[in-house]
DNA sequence: TCAGCGTATGAAATCGATTGCATAGTCGCC
DNA sequence: GGCGACTATGCAATCGATTTCATACGCTGA
């Protein structure tokens, strides 16, 4: 009913030559000669040949495809990310799988599975939850080079890490409300455990503690980076008898919960309490107020884990560690200000 | 140095059975005898087996993989949706291809060419900008009945569409704003062309008529589904000198640039003017003015989709046509509230 | 005892490409 | 004229699974 798709050997018989001419045409032209080249690209044409990518696959032992390990798609945060590894991989035969390491966890034989079965050659995670016992698997069915960890990384281990220069990002922010007069800087925290968590409230602490500030425990807020953990935030600080005068959050989605809390709660932002975020977010601009925050370039963090992948599933080369850490910026909004006293 | 994957011939050694029984014991273990099967499972643990994809795809004729075009992943829209998508395919043993169709433009013949050389069994599309073209090599290729449309989809084309109902969620919004006592109603459309511009904006044309509402022109302000088409619209409205008293977008991403424009300009939301979103994304709640909007169940549609794909990829069934469409649900928050005057 | 049947298994073809090795032809140089 | 080198091409093995067909075995019933 429908035409089946051409073989190689469709085209080898329309050009009179044999299959492994057709094969050299497509991968290795300079070795066959002009009149045949010629014809077989002519066959190709008519036949509307393709390169059967199963077969392909099987015959040089690859599969073809790269996994990108999402903790959460449905967060906004990694959909720019997303767009930059989906570009960094045009071009370049590889196919990019996705998976939603929340809705679908790994167990420790997942992702080496992938490997051995050869559904994938190589693997981006923006996840820094994966098991050191799943990461040892993988080392040792040989996919331990084609690893690269994204933005996340898992700690005491040595695999390829493209990340933000997070401490200089909770350096900036607090540099900022102190150059605004801020003294009591409060910290809405990312989830226990979470070495972005760890990054960002170190910077934080340690330049709190360079510029001489004052801590309190309590100003130390845990959360998990999302909405819901500012919603809860702005309820603590407002049942707080001695209130910080600004907030550092550890990412804009627990900014804007902050600020939504806050407002409800009858402060104002920036007037009563400043806020800053983290991540830039493509909302931020357009938050009321606009949101203060530090930029990660999303983009170039997709594009660059998507090209030191391809580095080394070319090269096979072994060295790792992290790479440098791409800069952060600081953007200035509307939501922080001088404090009221 | 690394131990190579065992294959399907290690395993039938260790278990001294041909491969051929190894393969039965794996796919269609009834055929075997007890004795055997325990034997071989024996001898795949032993061996760590696991079986070869790209050889299995090749052997049964498929490519073991859906591709999802998606218009922009940048925007957080989609997110959702993927995570819905993503959810529906686990354990279906079809891996999950994303594709970005605006970084990455689809030529007429890249569709059909991806289910041509086999590297996929079906699509979803997000992407209602597919040209006729390129659909119509899909379907001459055979592959008409393996694509479905989720969202969007192409006017004049018989494939399967999963959507939200449009045009009943613009109903609601407008009958929503007529009950608070709005007449002069606003609308930011989506992009011209675009399937969903064209339902919402009908649905909200029809109901404004129905209710005997009064229609000026201007009040119908051309957007593209962005937070900066959002903007713009509000700078269009501040300067006009007959405003509406309330403005139905066509995506809560508008609806926040518009917001954020319309209290740069001196508007208090709800106050002088309401605003409706569509979509009701993560942040909508948590907006100031919090947006009352159209709720779209982003989780289901991703899960309907890939429930219709992976139907017609089992059963082949050639029926098509529209599905029916997803409740929508207006969600009444913060942003509206009665006209001032 | 033997035909007949069902069950369990293996041998080998097959999917569609790539590639090492062999071969045929061409050219140049002594 | 003949030999070596080089070029262009084909044959056939190979990748690792699935599946058809054939066979061997065990059991039943006449």
């Amino acid at each position: 009913m429908f035409q089946k798709p051409a073989t190689i050997q469709d085209v080898a018989r329309a050009a009179g030559v044999s299959t492994a001419t057709v094969s050299r045409v497509l991968s290795n032209p300079g070795l066959v000669s002009d009149r045949t080249r010629e014809a077989v690209l002519r066959a190709v044409q008519e036949t509307g040949y393709r390169v059967n990518q199963a077969a392909r696959n099987l015959r040089m032992q690859r599969a073809g495809a790269v996994l990108i390990l999402v903790p959460n798609l449905g967060k906004p945060f990694y959909s720019g990310i997303l767009a930059g590894i989906s570009e960094g991989f045009v071009g370049s035969d590889y196919a990019v799988l996705i998976t939603d390491t929340e809705s679908n966890p790994l167990q420790d034989a997942t992702l080496s599975g992938y490997f051995i079965d050869g559904r994938i050659d190589g693997a981006i995670s923006l996840d820094g939850g994966l098991s050191a016992e799943a990461l040892a698997e993988c080392t040792r069915c040989g996919a331990g080079g084609r690893i690269v960890f994204l933005c996340e990384w898992v700690e005491g281990q040595d695999f390829p890490v493209i990340s933000s220069d997070n401490a200089e990002g909770a350096r900036l922010a607090i540099r900022h409300l102190h150059d605004l007069g801020h003294k009591k800087i409060g910290h809405v925290t990312g989830p226990d455990g979470n070495v972005l968590t760890t990054a960002r409230r170190e910077g934080m602490v340690a330049e709190r503690e360079r510029l001489g500030l004052p801590v309190r425990p309590e100003w130390i807020i845990r959360g998990d980076f999302s909405l819901e953990s500012g919603h809860e935030a702005a309820h603590r600080i407002l049942a707080m008898h001695d209130r910080p005068s600004a907030v550092f959050c550890s990412a804009d989605m627990v900014a804007f919960g902050l600020i939504a809390g806050l407002i409800a709660g009858g402060l104002r932002v920036p007037e009563d309490i400043s806020v800053v975020g983290f991540d830039d977010i493509e909302m931020s601009g357009s938050f009321v107020p606009a949101l203060t925050t530090i930029r990660q370039d999303r983009h170039s963090l997709g594009r660059r884990a998507a090209e030191v992948l391809l580095d080394r599933l070319a090269k096979a080369n072994e060295q790792s560690g992290r790479e440098p850490a791409l800069p952060v910026e600081l953007v200035i909004r509307a939501s922080t200000a001088p404090p009221a006293y």
